[in-house]
DNA sequence: CCGATTTGCTTTATGGTTAAAATATTTTTA
DNA sequence: TAAAAATATTTTAACCATAAAGCAAATCGG
């Protein structure tokens, strides 16, 4: 293995190692002051973002996981009147999940904290470290993109 | 929000799209290619480093998750015969878990692909910049421990 | 010694995750 | 238009993950 390989090989579990340290304390303060999960207020970040509801299989999309996954996610946001699914006109096969009044209200006060979480635990970061850092990991991202393609 | 903030934040959702991308890809490539998992990697990576075996309380620490997990991978890993549940001498509540030499073995195929495809992956970064960018996550990291410390 | 506490591990209940199969509906095509 | 293919979603089986409860063995304090 070369000295570059060890570096990149070093690279990757650093990067690892800090973002599961914040996601896991992520999790853990939506557990505890909002008693839900990320997988949750993600689902309710991108009907957020799309307040006129999204298809199963765009959500699914939008969030990179797989179909199967959503309905679950959705079935319990539902039960709890967090989300609705409105039958689409002319296909009877799709529904649109998109938040409820409750949903939205309840999405807003979670997401000013989750912001609140996030810039408290980067806070040692100045706005200058924060962009330099954003530029070189949007480089690192367009290597491993490029190269898959590549290979294909 | 103040504008570090914002910066805060978008380097956050930066660092988690690029380490989920390729997240994904090594589980997608150890599923393929030797039919296993990233949580079973990690625990054979940990016992790798352990030849003597680890008991399953400080395996469960060294891996950050929880012992309940654990015990799941190690019946599934000890059902195909790569590790092994040796009792400890002058504790009977205790069992050390180890690779067995076929386990070892075939950790070692895994762990020379795994490798290469974190390297693959990020083969279009320099040494230089994956130095860097290293340096700059540890900074990044033991801000964001501080923090918690300070806060607690 | 012996009861209480602690320690090490497993079990249980709940939820997230996927791939693959199943279901229902729509679209294509012969 | 009828059969075939494609599409949208749900269901199923398997695994990962946690918190909380349970069990057995070790340790501690009197």
């Amino acid at each position: 293995m070369s000295a570059a390989s060890k570096d990149r090989l070093r690279l990757w579990l650093r990067l690892l190692r800090l973002t599961r340290h914040v996601d896991a304390h992520l999790r853990e303060k939506l557990r505890a002051e909002f008693k839900t999960t990320l997988p949750r207020f993600d689902v309710m970040a991108a009907l957020s973002r799309h307040p006129e509801g999204l298809k199963m299989s765009r959500l699914s999309g939008v969030l990179r996981v797989s179909n199967g996954n959503v309905t679950g996610i959705a079935d319990r946001l539902a039960e709890e009147g967090l989300v609705e699914r409105v039958p689409v006109p002319g296909d009877r096969r799709a529904m649109t999940l998109r938040l409820t009044p409750a949903g939205n209200a309840e999405f807003a006060t979670q997401a000013r904290a989750h912001e609140g979480w996030i810039d408290d635990m980067l806070s040692g970061i100045t706005a200058e470290d924060a962009r330099a850092m954003a530029a070189r990991l949007i480089k690192v991202a367009q290597a491993a993109e490029n190269k898959e393609k590549t290979d294909a």
